[in-house]
DNA sequence: CAAATATAACAGTATTACTATCATATATTA
DNA sequence: TAATATATGATAGTAATACTGTTATATTTG
């Protein structure tokens, strides 16, 4: 699993870059840096100028790959969830008993990244702090209907769609299958926030994760439908 | 009621203005237009300069009520907060039946205002759809926890906590009431703007509202605490 | 009417978010 | 190996943003 990953590819939508970043040294070290810098300093203070200087290249080289930041954001997002989805369908692969099967998909969907499973340029663990922090920013903006339209957010998209679709394998007759998939997803890198800043606004902590919480939440929703 | 709307206040953190644009006609102007202007143009670009034109006035003269757009967008939220607080607080007032309290809380909360109630200079419509589309960035940002402390968000904070109350005069053996309080009230955001830009990611639209879905969430959450 | 205060007009600065041009280094292929 | 294509680097330049500062002119208040 561990040796299977460091290899994957996550095919991200080529119009979101300029030129493909896995293309060359330039370019990983483009993604490489620019997850520690947007980690470090924010996404409104991260600027090409700022990576140039760090990854001693020159801010024009930058342009050559993304347009500007903004889709440099909306590409990192979109290997995140790749990524995501890549690890749930694969955890989710063999179980048959569809309460198990989404139950492990939620536990992946909502678990932090503990450890640095990274081998490559790409460090998850901080990549997922910067999806708690500055993904909602990547579609809160006036241009999102034609962004969608282009595919910007298709993998986020589709994952949605998975638990959906688990969600209505396991319980048919739930009326809200797809919000609650959306509610999972977008609510647990809340209440990481929550935790981390506004710990007063949420029953998550050192002891309790948003994965119990939502496990939970789920499963008192959720009623197994028998199986026709 | 909508009378007694008309005349409220919101008591706002002043620290979040240089001067109280509640205190002169210039500054109702700034919050009026300021209203308008990032509902049809987006808080990206919206700027100060533009502002001045509009309403003709100086770019320095509205330096003199706010800091920066950010903490105008502050304002604005926490006011939009504090009214919702108001409606909450006044709608639920008289309910015994903790059930029905909660149910009235919620129905508040996770409605939109559909009919322009304002008398005032401010639209709540307009500031809703801001909220929806804009709130998110006034926390999300490495800044959070200094405002946090000055105080920016305690209307907010103060609103789940109230929410949190009801949920557990209702049900004291529920394990998440902060969470689930934080998500009805942020989720309810994320809800109407799926519905606005990515339809396939919700169930709710034109017959179905973010109310009902979360009404529904709530109460299967949820089980009556018999009264010691 | 005088004094205080609020607002307007204008100028100026550092930074951002690019675009354009040209030079040079590196890789490809003929 | 020379010719050529491609990638990257260095430098300059532009319009807009996000302010700050100064002075002039209204408007309010005592």
């Amino acid at each position: 699993m561990e040796r299977l990953l460091h290899s994957i590819r996550i095919g991200i939508n080529d119009k979101i870059y300029v030129k493909d970043p896995e293309s060359s040294d330039l370019g990983k070290r483009i993604i490489e840096q620019s997850i520690l810098m947007i980690d470090e300093m924010g996404f409104e203070s991260f600027t090409f100028r700022k990576l140039g200087e760090r990854i001693k290249s020159n801010e024009s080289s930058i342009y050559r790959y993304f347009e500007n930041k903004h889709k440099l954001l909306l590409y990192l997002a979109s290997w995140y969830w790749g990524w995501l989805e890549y690890r749930m369908v694969f955890a989710t692969n063999g179980i048959m008993d569809r309460k198990e099967k989404l139950k492990k998909a939620i536990q992946i969907l909502t678990q932090t990244v503990e450890e640095d499973v990274s081998f490559s340029h790409i460090n998850e663990v901080l990549l997922n702090k910067i999806v708690i922090n500055e993904y909602s920013k990547s579609y809160l903006t006036k241009e999102v209907d034609r962004e969608n339209k282009d595919g910007y957010f298709i993998i986020y998209k589709r994952l949605v769609n998975r638990l959906h679709e688990m969600i209505v394998a396991m319980d048919g007759n739930y009326p809200y299958p797809s919000s609650l998939a959306s509610t999972i997803l977008e609510g647990s890198l809340h209440q990481y926030f929550l935790r981390e800043h506004f710990p007063m606004l949420t029953d998550c902590n050192d002891v309790t994760t948003p994965t119990e919480y939502f496990m939970d939440l789920a499963f008192r929703a959720l009623k197994p439908t028998v199986n026709g």
